[in-house]
DNA sequence: CCTGAAACGGACTGTGCAGTCCGCTTACGT
DNA sequence: ACGTAAGCGGACTGCACAGTCCGTTTCAGG
């Protein structure tokens, strides 16, 4: 059962290499249909592997995730909780704002693909970081990311370099 | 021509008030049938006032933008131009959050309705702060606005003054 | 009143999407 | 080579919505 077809292991290939593609181009709003087209495959083969089109995002962001929580891990192993901090969101902003339409897809989840671990590593990050007295106490740690990628999304495209700045000045105590 | 009948009148201001209620309510994904059905008309009607939504929607945000264009106004006759400023953003939000659907309308607006003017006083507003010294200098004045509603859609429901301050701080010099 | 223009409203059209279904094709173990 | 289950793909359904059309109703001026 667990045994894909060679086939369908190539096709299965296909269409997430092809979703990340336009998701990454359009953002949610992309419609599995030209993902298809994309792969070229039929929609009823995307369907099969991923009954809903929400499923089908969390495996493309799944992907990007992994790579996130790379960059926690040695975070939080920083002798300075701020710097560790700082660094973090920095790195990941880097990483995310490769790819716009998918930081979109990940807005547009409210975090639940690799929610339990990498939430957890970031809950931490920052709460090290708050109580070290580098970053204001008043916000929950789990508040601080929608406020950071909001920003971003705000940003004209190569500029989110300073819309960051003014998020994490405004964090610092 | 600009005479409207009696019945057509008071239909117009019904479908207004409740493009006011379901914009407010559901943001700019509200339906148009909703906003007939709660006026208490045939959505023909609708299209006949306001040849497409979003003709609607700017109807309706421009009702909003009347009250910020004299709180800009009064902000800019401050003697101070870094609290001129400041003032103005806590009142501006204060204003826009009790409606967070129609915040919504005018982010997916990208500003259109009042802007001409508006837009040019807000202009005026934060070069004013900026020349004072009292704001980063490495914003464009139309950039302020979107990164400030930005943050304040990204904060739970009773939780956008803590956001506002953030970001606020972090324009500081 | 009575009439014609203005306004009405809802049936209708067209579009774009997610998600289902099923007859056909293809990989692969024997 | 061949039988079969896994896999395929596109026709199909259902839905939500914006926007159009036109036969019917209602207002307002003479």
């Amino acid at each position: 059962m667990t045994e894909l077809r060679a086939d369908a292991r190539r096709n299965l290939e296909r269409v997430l290499d092809a979703a990340e593609q336009v998701f990454a181009a359009s953002g949610p709003d992309a419609s599995i249909d030209e993902i298809a087209r994309l792969a070229g495959v039929g929609h009823g083969t995307v369907f099969r592997r991923f009954p809903t089109k929400d499923d089908l995002m969390y495996a493309v962001i799944e992907r990007h995730v992994a790579q996130l929580h790379a960059i926690a891990e040695e975070a939080l192993a920083a002798d300075d909780p701020g710097e560790g901090f700082f660094d973090f969101a920095r790195r990941a902003a880097e990483l995310m704002m490769t790819t716009p339409g998918i930081h979109k897809c990940v807005v547009h989840c409210g975090e639940k693909p690799g929610a339990a671990e990498l939430e957890e590593l970031g809950r931490k990050l920052v709460s090290r970081a708050q109580r070290a007295g580098a970053l204001r106490k008043d916000f929950e740690p789990a508040e601080v990311g929608p406020l950071v990628r909001a920003a971003l999304l705000a940003a004209p495209p190569g500029q989110w370099r300073r819309y960051l700045d003014v998020v994490l000045d405004g964090l610092r105590t």
